[in-house]
DNA sequence: ACCATGACTAGAA
DNA sequence: CTTCTAGCCATGG
């Protein structure tokens, strides 16, 4: 039958001539993750929404794992969980370098959680 | 190859 | 309201 699960990332095996494994999630991950605009942020289930998998949200808090260690950067510390909890924070370098970097993207954090979340929520593919 | 873990989410009890 | 379960799939031991 029409099979509808169609995977618009389609794994997107970009095979690296280097012979390293492919970037698959990661690099789509951190691509949607470098479009958030400064002073927005975005949620996990929200870019696995995009990539086609948004049961998988986890692998997008696992792909930031590595987001350090990418280049660019990626600005992990614009995603949030789906309430706009900073639970990422503590991947960071300090417990609340995620929160100045909100801030200071005029980005409001209350009790490790964004303000008005939906109101700088984000939408990839936007 | 198998098992455990993980920056998530939605639904059920 | 809280707590638990299941699903997702990549990484590491």
């Amino acid at each position: 039958m029409a099979t509808k699960k169609n995977k618009p990332a389609d794994r997107l095996k970009t095979v690296k001539p280097s012979g390293k494994r492919e970037e698959t999630f990661f690099e789509l991950v951190f691509d949607v993750a470098r479009q958030i605009p400064k002073g927005k942020v975005t949620s996990y289930g929200a870019i696995a929404e995009i990539l086609g998998t948004k049961l998988s949200a986890r692998m997008v808090g696992w792909a930031m794992n590595g987001a350090h260690k990418v280049n660019p950067p990626v600005p992990a510390h614009r995603v949030v969980n789906r309430v706009g909890l900073l639970t990422g924070k503590h991947h960071f370098s300090t417990n609340t370098k995620m929160q100045e970097l909100l801030e200071k993207e005029g980005v409001i954090i209350k009790n490790d959680q964004v303000v008005n979340f939906q109101k700088y929520f984000w939408n990839p593919g936007e």
